[in-house]
RNA sequence: GGCCUGUUGGUGAAGUGGUUUAACACAUAGCCCUCUCAAGGCUACACACAUGGGUCCGAAUCCCAUACAGGCUACCA
């Protein structure tokens, strides 16, 4: 039997071979300094923060550099597998406005001339590679059952030498084809490793597009490249799915960079250029005195459902992983405020190696900020999609009472130093229920300095009487110190802190109480604009209620 | 155990051998403004270049050790 009768053997028939392969995904017709990256998470259905910060990525480098962004499903390991998991990922980043330009597009379909996107679908092409190293005697069975496995790693682990299969611990590595046709004829089992033609002390040198040069020894481990279950291992998925889709820029978590020798050993091996690589430290949280991953299990934040369920705008998300992936990105927004992501150019030298703190603070800070340069439709939009789907007795509210409701939430909006606080739209119901008849059951009231209800009940009678008025923001207030000086307050704040004595109060005390009275709280925006939203029956019936 | 990577104030960071007595932003505190709150303005704050050696006229920046943290060391990705 010759080597690639041997392969065949192994392996079985493939419905094309290597060449074939070749010839079906020539390179793409881009811009040279285009980039081609992909997003390829497993089919877990769970998108981590830290996911969606290297699919931002993914997209934004190919979109700035007229590129290809794809998304590929790594399903290599079947457990991991849940229903639904690949669309969850797709509405997930959708969410984000993160689409792919090709790749899968729902669990089963994809897009694109280089499919398919799915690696369970891609089984065959990856047996034809392998096949072709065992033709070429870089690829070989290997029938080490997983007692022997555990037995050398102990022994390994005894004697402090490293552990895995090489050397003389790859025992099936010049094993001859007879010999091992001859363990399969038997009912052996088998996988297939990579013969490694790597020396551990040989250095080598790798160029990381953001952490520059390291340093590593050369790989010498037989890998796995076909499990048993005829599904290759990620390495060897890696290297071909990523030379065949032509990927020019590989972005993903630093839990990679200690695979480096062996990934640039593959591409050398299956004689393929090698993509550049871009290796993401993870976004941590502080937990006490340690530092730590960002957890799915401990972490709500760690989700990106969360920021959907809190309601911060996606937007902000973006921004904020903006401002984690090139700090410069803060400054020039301030120098352009109206600037947008799509307008800024990521680059690579500005990115950090180092791991970030994940800063909710910072996170809810540029939501403030940016929800506030929104206009009152858009914010009204923003919190009829949350409210739609979070609270529905709200949701009714702001549709039945439309124009009212936008003109509620363009309350110190719309103008130069707009109003900022509110950061998130779970936060939307304690911000303006009491805006809503239907939502106002005050429980308690506190007037802070004027307390005694028959003089409350005079300010509020009297100010109905002779002092309403909200023509304009000016006519209101000076109404409200004529008021005050017809009932023994100071008007003016500087008289009343010379002689505090000579006064009852001060018009701060007078506004407390008709602003108390009205909201049941004794902070709220601008008291004229509430005012001037309700009209005079409106107000007139909160205070009648509140007597 | 072995190998790799990282370490600038409470946080994110600027910084790539010489206008660094180390930007800026968030957080915090105080004052001002003010009908409340938020915002805004001003100011303060923070023992900040992990530690110890070395190279150099000069080091946060280069080199070496140590410490700490993270990662990898699977027929998981």
């Amino acid at each position: 039997m010759n080597r690639k009768e041997f392969a065949e053997f192994l392996l079985g028939k493939t419905e094309h071979t290597k060449d074939e392969y070749e010839a079906m995904y020539p390179e793409r017709n881009l811009d040279s300094n285009a980039m081609v990256t992909r997003f390829a998470p497993s089919p877990t259905g769970f998108v981590h923060i830290g996911s969606l910060f290297v699919s931002f990525l993914d997209r934004k480098y190919a979109s700035q550099t007229n590129g290809v962004c794809y998304l590929r499903i790594e399903d290599t390991d079947t457990k991991r597998t849940v229903d639904n998991g690949v669309s969850n990922i797709i509405r997930d980043l959708a969410n984000f406005d993160i689409n792919f330009d090709e790749g899968m597009i729902s669990d089963t379909e994809d897009k694109g001339n280089y499919g398919p996107y799915l690696q369970s679908s891609r089984e065959d092409i990856y047996k034809a590679y392998a096949k072709d190293l065992i033709e070429k005697d870089l690829a070989y069975p290997c029938f080490l059952s997983p007692e022997e496995m555990e037995d050398i790693r102990n022994m390994q682990e005894d004697i402090k030498a490293r552990i895995g299969i090489y050397g003389k611990y790859a025992k099936y590595r010049n094993l001859s084809v007879e010999e091992a046709v001859e363990k399969i004829n038997n009912g052996e089992k088998y996988i297939i490793r990579l013969k490694s033609p790597g020396n551990f002390d040989n250095k080598i040198i790798f160029e990381d597009v953001i952490r520059g040069r390291m340093e590593f020894n050369e790989n010498d481990l037989d890998i796995v490249i076909i499990k048993s279950d005829g599904l290759p291992t990620y390495h060897f998925a890696h290297a071909i799915d990523d030379h065949l889709m032509h990927t020019t820029h590989v972005i993903r978590g630093d839990e990679w960079v200690s695979s480096i020798p062996l990934h640039v050993q593959l591409f050398d091996v299956l004689g393929f250029k090698a993509p550049k690589y871009l290796h993401i430290s993870p976004l941590m949280k502080k937990e006490g005195e340690t530092v730590r991953k960002l957890s799915k299990r401990k972490d709500a934040e760690a989700a990106v459902s969360y920021y959907h369920e809190e309601g911060i705008p996606t937007y902000a998300v973006l921004l904020y992983i903006m401002t984690v992936a090139n700090s410069n990105f803060e400054a020039w927004l301030d120098a352009n405020p109206n600037g947008k992501i799509e307008d800024f150019e990521l680059t690579f030298n500005k990115m950090s190696a180092s791991g970030s703190l994940f800063d909710m603070d910072k996170l809810l800070n540029i939501s403030k900020n940016y929800i506030s340069r929104l206009n009152k439709n858009e914010v009204y939009d923003m919190a009829i999609n949350y409210t739609k789907e979070y609270d529905s007795e709200l949701y009714d509210l702001l549709t039945k009472y439309k124009d009212y409701s936008i003109d509620v939430f363009n309350i110190e909006r719309e103008q130069a130093k707009p109003r900022k606080d509110l950061a998130k739209f779970s936060e939307i119901r304690p911000y303006l229920w009491y805006m809503y008849d239907e939502l106002y059951e005050p429980e308690t009231y506190e007037f802070m300095n004027v307390s005694d209800k028959d003089e409350i009940s005079r300010i509020l009678s009297t100010y109905m009487d002779k002092y309403y008025d909200v023509t304009d923001k000016d006519t209101w207030f000076n109404n409200i110190k004529l008021l005050a000086d017809e009932l023994g307050y100071a008007s003016n704040m500087k008289e009343y802190k010379a002689n505090p004595e000579n006064f009852k109060g001060n018009v701060a005390d007078i506004a407390t109480v008709l602003r108390v009275a009205l909201t049941s709280k004794s902070q709220t925006p601008d008291l004229y604009e509430i005012m001037r939203l309700f009209g005079k029956d409106r107000v007139l019936n909160r205070y009648k209620k509140f007597i």
